[in-house]
DNA sequence: GGCAGGTAATTTACCCATCAGTCAATTCGG
DNA sequence: CCGAATTGACTGATGGGTAAATTACCTGCC
C-alpha cells in the first residue's frame, strides 16, 4: 500500500464509498459483529481516515442508518402517496424492493435486532422505525378494525410482525441476488394471496 | 468473592445455571455481542470455570443451542403429534408459548441472524433450524398447493417469513412479559383470522 | 469415628490477538 | 504554499483462552 497523502478522492466520495461497504457489514453481520479495521481494509483505504470522517464506530453506524433511513422511508411515503390510503402492503413491498435493489442490506441495517441504543446512532434508529411503524400502521389498523379488534396491544404486534415480515423478504433477497425487484414483488403478490389476505 | 475452592455446587448444576443466563445473553444481544466474561459475572462465578465447562465460546453457544433446540423440537413435535396433519399454524405457534413460557429468549438463540455459522455450534443451528424447518414446511406446502402455487423458491420463501414471524412474536412477548402463554396464544389467533387465512 | 489422599470445583494471574480510538507526519491538488 | 486527504505507528481496554494453585468434598481404611 501507498504512503500517505491524498489520492484525489474527495471526502464526499470516500464517505459514500465508506458507507457503501459500512452498510453491507453492518447488515451482514450486525453491529457488533463489525469492526472498524474490517471495514476499512475492504473499502481499500486506512482506519484513520474512517475516524477522521465518521468520528467513531457509533458515527459509521449512524451514517448509515440514515442513508437507508432516508432510502426507505422515502420509498414507503412515495408508494403510500402514489396508492393513497387505499394502498395494500403489496404496493408498500414493491415499492421498497424497487428502492432497495441497489442496496439490498439497507433494511437489515435499520432492522438489526441488536443495535447500540445509547448514542445518536440509537437515537436515528428509533426515529426512523418510528416513522416507518406510523405509515404501515394505517395498513395494520385497517385489517384490525375491520375484524373488530381495538385492543392497542394488538396493533403493536401486528405492527412488529409485518417489520419482521420484510425483515425476512429482505434477507432471503440478498441470498438470492439474481431476482430482480419485479420478480420479488411478483413472488410476494402470490404469497399474500394464498395466504388469503388483501 | 471467596477465593478458589469448591462452593458444593454439582457440574450440572452449575452447567444449567451457566446454560440459563447464556440464552439470555444470546438471545438479547447475539452471538458476537456476548463476553463469556460478561456470562461468567451474570452466573457469579468466575471466567476459567465457564472454559473449564464449556471449552469456548462456541461450546458454550453450541451448549445453549442445544437446550433451545431440543425445546423447540420437541414442542413442535407435540403440537404435530396432537393435531395431525390438519394443524394449523396456530397449533404450532401454541405449543411454542407453553413450552417457552419459562425461557423468553430461547427462539432468539437459535434464530440469531448472524451465528457463528463455522465450528460445532454453527453445524448445530442448521440443524434444528432445519428439522423445525421440515415441520413447518407441511403447512406451508398445504398452503401453497392449494393456490396452485409449486415453485419451491416460493416455499423455501414462505418459510423464511414463517420464521421470522414467530422471531417477531418471540420478541415482543419477551418485552411484554406480563403476557401468559394462554394470552399470547388468543392474540395470535385474533391476528391471524384477522389477516383472513386459516 | 477420625484421618489420608484422590478428585472435582473454583479462582487469581496471566498471555496474546484484536478492537476502538489517537497523533503526528506525509503527500498531493488547487 | 496552504489545506485537505491519507497513512504508519501507537495506546489503553477488552476479548478469548490458559496454567497453576487453592479449597472443599468423598471415599476407603483403621
Amino acid at each position: 500500500m501507498g504512503k500517505a497523502g491524498t489520492k484525489g478522492v474527495s471526502r464526499a466520495d470516500r464517505e459514500r464509498q465508506i458507507v457503501d461497504v459500512a452498510v453491507e457489514e453492518f447488515g451482514r453481520h450486525g453491529y457488533a459483529g463489525v469492526s472498524v479495521t474490517a471495514v476499512a481494509r475492504r473499502a481499500g483505504i486506512s482506519k484513520p481516515l474512517v475516524y477522521s470522517y465518521f468520528d467513531a464506530k457509533d458515527g459509521l453506524y449512524l451514517a448509515c442508518v440514515q442513508r437507508v433511513g432516508a432510502l426507505l422511508v422515502d420509498a414507503v411515503a412515495g408508494a403510500r402517496a402514489r396508492s393513497g390510503s387505499t394502498g395494500h402492503a403489496l404496493d408498500t413491498l414493491s415499492a421498497l424492493f424497487t428502492a432497495v435493489e441497489q442496496c439490498p442490506y439497507a433494511w437489515s441495517v435499520l432492522y438489526d435486532p441488536a443495535p447500540p441504543w445509547a448514542g445518536a446512532a440509537g437515537e436515528a434508529v428509533r426515529q426512523y422505525r418510528e416513522r416507518l411503524a406510523e405509515m404501515g400502521a394505517a395498513g395494520a389498523a385497517r385489517l384490525l378494525d375491520r375484524a373488530g379488534h381495538a385492543d392497542p396491544l394488538d396493533h403493536q404486534l401486528l405492527n412488529e410482525i409485518w417489520q419482521y415480515t420484510v425483515t425476512a423478504v429482505m434477507r432471503w433477497w440478498a441470498e438470492h441476488p439474481e431476482q430482480s425487484a419485479a420478480a420479488m414483488a411478483e413472488r410476494c403478490a402470490r404469497l399474500l394471496t394464498a395466504l388469503g389476505g388483501g
